[in-house]
RNA sequence: GGGCGCUUAGCUCAGUUGGUUAGAGCGCACGGUUCACAUCCGUGAGGUCACUGGUUCGAGUCCAGUAGUGCCCA
């Protein structure tokens, strides 16, 4: 016998059933194809987790996906599916980079100062020492990855698949390197993508001022501008070809301030007559749109900039000037010249980087692109096929508009952490070489005096073949050949671009299929107030604390209970708590049924002569078990959660366990058949809800395990007792017997019946242990009356022995009357109750019934009743005619 | 400028083939030392499901538009 302490303690658990899951295998495929016996016919359920960053730090979004993909993973896990969730890190290029670089400042020294070979290695050192933290946190939050499969993105066989990657795809011709437009971010030093850079509506200004022709003749254009620091960098100024205003300066000079060089006029439909004066100056060497106009009309293209935002020598007076210091002074000549007109408030459009928030700096520079095009038309073709479905599905559409605007990537970053660009220069004759292998000569003379291109890749050039690369890619390992293509890919939708999107066309292109069927995106989680959480805000909610103070499943049911796929989620801490008291409601339910089991002294020994009560939780659990079976393969784990949620509490908790206090009082078959029932429906919804709360329902279980083994009277499920619930076989979707609505009817009826008598007790202030003497009358009922009124007397408190039961009616003087449906009860109150209050509540309840009967009539005699299907007809006829008996009986007891 | 989401009880949110009395948690009010649980039990109050129109026998649910709000792309 086992005594369980009153309230769970997650704390007590937590880390040792994780253990005990990890030490005995578990979260090791079955059917693995390195071991043998492995039958490569039966398909397995694989998902790779979205890398965390390997120094990032622990926020709610990591306890999100690993919720969502874990009970994906034990769904499956449980219905004997072979099951691989592939754990890793991704090194994170700038952000990892960045940590040292502040730690290294610390130290009073720099990058620069080690040298890109002593940096690596404190970045590794920083990578051990810190990077197995994410990891363990992932344990803590109950993950069931496969650790020893566990990948990191710089790992070597990861890196050859990036080297491997690159050289395909500068052999097909989708790898080019060139001075095109990137995004730069100064203070990083390095080239971004475009979708690192987010853009914000601030307040700036509009600077109005006069571009004076060259002619000499003191006509001018009035141009506007939000960037007066690029006027050193103009080489044209553009109007609309149909702005009147302007067309006769088309084709003329005009000269850029402060330095006098002469630029053309040009006419471009590009420019809005509306917007500022209408005319526009061009910057082509820093400006994406004014690059394009350079193109078309062959302007003359004109950096400014250094790399670290001073401006330079073509900059002529400003040359060695800080970007916006340059504005001010630039601005402060031109006023001096009286070329300015005026300055107005504007709401301007600013590139900020999404890593610190600096400002991007657009600018021409030589990187390595890839060519997106065709990869983007493969993967848009896969996701219109069908073969690649999102869930939930308004993403398609997000997707596939990406892929159809898709623009050239920039790969190339300007940092020491990451993967080297394979590509290798030859001091000597100039020859590019770009190879799997780093090459000892030069293949063009053969010099060994070979430089690798200093630059890395972009970290999501390596993430996007993460699903492929953690199987050993390109090799062709019995791993990638059995657990590849992946089922399920889950991550937020905020990565859709950066991180999908890429493993599809990778997928695509390096191994001919789609790397998943399925991708699943979740929201982003925001503070009680809807809004984003920040360490500026200080309304960020720490996931550690959360689970110090409520336990791992109070976190994860909180995060899967209440929201729904692709959407925001607003957390608050009251949420936890509230999922925190069901985990320990579930905790008690176990105590009382392991209590009830362990009090069992004789077996079964005739046939089950079941209760109401019985048949009731019955039924009730086999539709719960047939509704989450079928939410869980539409991905509704949110309402699957609920629906458990709320059998275990309102159903189960509070009516089957408290009535089965009387039948296991009974003894003898009663008593025996109840505690199986008790067994039964917990064992079947601990394994329901294991998925969601890992920890609370294993160590339940193993207590149900052993109470049940050491009775051997009670409960052993089919096919026996498994080592750990973990494990256990998932209950699949339950027959039914065609009797399940008529107990469902019938006991629904009981339980509006103590409601009713709960109802006027609380009204009238009488105390729980005063038993009121009562009377049920119902010539309908009669038989149901009979059967339940112990169970009714105990829910309700009336005193069973005095209690009548009558098919007819009875002298009911002095008594306060309440009708439930066919059924009147008849109640003594000891104070000898209230006449005019039971009359005015009479009242009200057949006004109400009233009410219904009439609309109820009018619906009976529209075209509903020929339209509608039969079985909708029907139920509302029976509505009616209940209301119509019961306002019967009410007018009865108030003529 | 284009696209997408959201608007349901005081608060935070569920509500997926349209079925006629719309749910939960928290909060609120009242009452409880019932031998599983006060991290609990019982009872109750609280909603014209943003608005307008349409489809339908029937709309929180489908369609169109409006307003507010948020996000993505340009």
């Amino acid at each position: 016998m086992t005594e369980l302490p009153k309230t769970y303690d997650p704390k007590v658990y937590e880390e040792d059933i994780y253990k005990h899951w990890e030490e005995k295998g578990y979260f090791k495929p079955t059917n693995d194809p390195n071991l043998p016996g492995h039958d490569p016919n039966i398909e397995p359920f694989v998902i790779v987790i979205p890398p965390p960053n390997v120094t990032g730090a622990l926020h709610l979004g990591h306890p999100m996906f690993v919720t969502i993909e874990d009970i994906m993973v034990r769904y499956h896990r449980m219905k004997g599916v072979p099951t691989l969730w592939v754990p890793g890190t991704d090194h994170a290029g700038i952000a990892t980079q960045l940590q040292v670089e502040k730690l290294l400042a610390t130290e009073g020294t720099s990058r620069q100062e080690l040298g890109r070979e002593a940096f690596e290695a404190r970045v590794w050192e920083w990578k051990e020492k810190y990077g197995g933290e994410i990891s363990r946190q992932l344990r803590r939050l109950g993950a069931s990855c496969d650790w020893e499969r566990e990948r990191f993105t710089l790992d070597e066989g990861l890196s050859n698949a990036v080297r491997e990657a690159f050289v395909r795809l500068w052999e097909k011709g989708l790898i080019y390197r060139g001075a095109r437009m990137i995004n730069w971010s100064p203070g990083l030093q390095t080239a971004v993508s475009d979708l690192e850079v987010e853009y914000s509506e601030e307040p700036g200004k509009l600077y109005y001022f006069m571009y004076m022709l060259a002619d000499g003749s003191g006509d001018y254009l009035p141009v506007a501008t939000t960037r007066p620091e690029t006027i050193p960098g103009d080489t044209a100024v553009a109007v609309h070809p149909e702005d009147e205003r302007f067309a006769k300066f088309v084709g003329k000079k005009v000269l850029v301030p402060s330095l006098g060089r002469e630029i053309p006029v040009v006419a471009d439909d590009y420019v809005e007559k509306e917007f500022g004066t209408g005319a526009l100056k061009i910057t082509p060497g820093h400006d994406p749109h004014d690059y394009e106009i350079g193109v078309r009309h062959n302007l003359e293209l004109i950096n400014i900039m250094n790399n670290d935002a001073t401006l330079n020598e073509n900059a002529g007076p400003y040359a060695g000037m800080e970007r916006f210091k340059a504005r001010k002074a630039i601005w402060a000549d031109m006023q001096a010249d009286g070329l300015v007109i005026k300055e107005e408030d504007y709401q301007m459009n600013v590139p900020r980087s999404q890593r610190g928030g600096e400002i991007i700096e657009p600018l021409i520079s030589t990187q390595w692109f890839v060519k997106m095009d065709g990869l983007a038309e493969a993967a848009a073709k896969a996701v219109n096929n069908g073969e690649i479905q999102f869930v939930p599905e308004r993403y398609t559409k997000v997707f596939l508009n990406w892929m159809n605007n898709i623009q050239d990537w920039c790969i190339s970053r300007q940092l020491w952490w990451g993967h080297r660009i394979p590509v290798w220069y030859c001091q000597a004759c100039g020859e590019i070489i770009v190879a799997r292998e780093t090459p000892k000569q030069c293949t063009g003379c053969g010099s060994s005096d070979l430089h690798q291109d200093d630059d890395v890749l972009d970290t999501w050039f390596s993430s996007g073949l993460w699903p492929f690369s953690v199987f050993g890619w390109p090799e062709e390992t019995p791993d990638y050949k059995y657990f590849y293509p992946t089922s399920i890919l889950e991550t937020g939708y905020d990565i859709l671009f950066f991180w999908v999107a890429r493993m599809v066309m990778d997928g695509i292109e390096f191994t001919g299929q789609v790397p998943f069927h399925t991708v699943y995106l979740h929201g982003m989680i925001r503070d009680e107030k809807g809004q984003k959480m920040s360490k500026t805000k200080n309304n960020v909610i720490d996931p550690l604390i959360l689970m110090d103070e409520y336990g791992t499943d109070a976190l994860r049911f909180t995060l899967l209970v209440g929201s729904s796929p692709g959407n925001d989620q607003n957390v608050g801490v009251k949420k936890v708590e509230a999922n925190r008291n069901f985990a320990n409601k579930v905790w008690n339910i176990g105590r009382y049924v392991i209590n009830a089991i362990d009090r069992i002294e004789t077996k079964a020994n005739d046939e089950p002569d079941w209760t109401l009560a019985d048949g009731w939780i019955w039924a009730r659990l086999k539709q719960t078990v047939n509704s989450v079976n079928s939410l869980f393969e539409a991905y509704q784990y949110g309402e699957a959660g609920k629906q458990i949620y709320e059998f275990l509490w309102n159903d189960f908790a509070d009516w089957y366990v408290e009535g089965s206090k009387r039948q296991l009082a009974e003894g003898g078959n009663r008593s025996a058949y109840t505690a199986y029932t008790l067994a039964f429906v917990l064992d079947t919804m601990l394994r329901l809800l294991h998925p969601f709360t890992p920890f609370v329902t294993e160590a339940l279980w193993g207590y149900l395990k052993k109470a049940c083994k050491e009775s051997g009277l009670v409960y052993t499920p089919d096919e026996g007792w498994v080592d750990d619930l973990m494990i256990a076989k998932w209950p699949e979707a339950m027959t039914l017997d065609g009797k399940e609505n008529e107990y469902l009817r019938e006991f629904g009826l009981v339980q509006d019946i103590v409601r009713a008598i709960r109802n006027v007790r609380s009204e009238y202030r009488i105390e729980p242990n005063n038993k009121l003497k009562a009377a049920m009358v119902s010539e309908e009922l009669i038989a149901l009356l009979e059967a339940q009124k112990e169970v009714i007397a105990d829910f309700a408190h009336l005193d069973l022995d005095s209690l009548k039961v009558s098919a007819s009616p009875i002298d009911a003087e002095g008594l306060t009357a309440l009708v439930v449906d066919r059924v009147e009860v008849f109640l003594q109150l000891s104070n000898d109750g209230d006449d005019e209050a039971d009359r005015e509540r009479l009242t009200k309840e057949l006004e109400e019934a009233e009410s219904h009967i009439k609309r109820l009539e009018a619906l009976l005699a529209s075209p509903f009743a020929q339209k509608a299907p039969e079985k909708v007809v029907a139920g509302e006829r029976q509505k009616l005619a209940d209301y119509q008996a019961t306002a019967e009986k009410l007018r009865e007891r108030l003529s």
